[in-house]
DNA sequence: TAATAAATGTCGTTT
DNA sequence: AAACGACGTTTATTA
């Protein structure tokens, strides 16, 4: 017997849903719930949702989502490994969702359906992130005058005391260059940061030692304070080093965005 | 006319689910795709998702969700503001999701669809985030002796030059303690918070200063550099807090986690 | 397993 | 508008 790999219910009957939702389970298959509902959470903090409609989202992975018609963020929640159970109770149906290790409850009790959904969703395909931390990194190992003309560097990603450094090189003058990476705007915390990795490298070299913050950009707060520890600052941005390793992109950014 | 409030299509057409889609937007209405897609994005970073069976939400605010059949996080989005767009190509539905201030934007390529629906969800319900830092805050000053016997406190968040000092009060020796509050298992930057602190306390003040870390742990690594400093650190959970606070709970913490 | 840093972080608040 | 810190941050990486 063959089980109809989608299926989609509209306005469907509290036991309609019951059913559709426990096969779901059962078939590890995606689900998606449009209701009225009320949601209370237990953990780390604890919260509750007075009734409203929502979009519930529960994956064959354990995680769930519950949406509320606005705001990027879910307004409840549970990460991957979570099991789900579903009830009825008083005519309304509860869907809960537990994560036992961590001690973690999340309960969704609807009293109306718009729809319930259940599909067998199949994504294999590859998902490629460009242009991150890393990619400057090696952006600036295959060109380092990116940094300043006559830059060496010699190593990515030395461990010290505090942490990793992201590039370690020489000036033209022969100075060790400490070279902090951010992708994105940087503040304070990064200036502290590099000092800190300057600071190691100061108590064990002879020469003078250089540390250079490189991002797209530096916060105003944190100027003075990188100014003051002697430090430097190169605004380079990942677009600029997606394009210097240059990545399979087949359209131009500039065509892209139009 | 009255436009149906609610719209469900199942397996439809390009055209239909062009149709629905678009008067979505028109509409501020929220609108739920389930169907064949690959993504791109350009933007802070930019990204390739190949193509596969996603789940896709466009919020009233204009919000945007790429959410695959499994894990936590959409793999790609928009934060709320941007504005959507929707054409046909090639035999392809191409939505796309931009915020021009921000220069991101996001585009969907459908090939076809599952599932198109229009819901006109109504949500204005509240939501209470019980046991956060506050909360806890707030239940120090309510029973000082969560803290220790004799404490009196008699400030919650002074202003001093770092930032914001979470509880000041006097010990039964009239000493000053200053309080950091954290919610969570907290490691060495909690620490240095405090001391920074306590610090610029100890510059005005004569009389000795205690500085206490109240969180519901301490990280290994933390306690070192706690102990260094001359600090103090007192456990503390939020899940005790919200008892003290006797938040409406009307169901005991344990009759919900069973 | 625990700690540490990154994130297209997002989100609120304050300057 | 910019900056700063919190978050049920989540997630990946490394010791």
């Amino acid at each position: 017997m063959n089980v109809k790999t989608n299926l989609v219910l509209e306005n469907p009957s509290l036991g309609e849903a019951f059913n559709a939702i426990k096969n779901g389970f059962s078939e590890r298959k995606s689900i998606l719930i449009v209701g009225e509902c009320d949601v209370d959470y237990i953990g780390r903090a604890s919260s509750r949702l007075e009734s409203g409609e929502r979009i519930i989202i529960l994956k064959p992975d354990g995680s769930a989502l519950v949406h509320r018609p606005r705001d990027y963020a879910p307004v409840n929640w549970q990460p991957p490994g979570a099991l789900f159970r579903i009830r009825i109770k008083d005519n309304f149906l509860i869907v809960r969702v537990f994560r036992k290790k961590e001690n973690e409850v999340l309960e969704v009790k609807f009293n109306h359906f718009f729809l319930v959904a259940i599909f067998n969703l199949k994504d294999t395909a590859e998902f490629y992130l460009h242009a991150t931390e890393k990619d400057m990194q090696r952006a600036i190992m295959e060109k380092p005058s990116l940094i300043e003309e006559g830059f060496r560097p010699f190593s990515i990603e030395r461990s010290v005391d505090p942490g990793f450094i992201d590039v370690i090189g020489r000036d033209s003058q022969n100075n060790l260059i400490i070279i902090e990476i951010k992708r994105n705007i940087s503040g304070r915390d990064a200036v502290l940061q590099l000092q800190k990795y300057v600071n190691e490298f100061k108590k064990d070299s002879s020469s003078r030692v250089r540390g250079i913050l490189v991002a797209p950009g530096l916060a105003k707060g944190a100027q003075k304070l990188l100014a003051s520890l002697g430090l430097e600052f190169k605004a380079l941005s990942p677009e600029n080093c997606s394009f210097v390793l240059k990545k399979r992109d087949n359209k131009k950014i500039t065509d892209f965005l139009k």
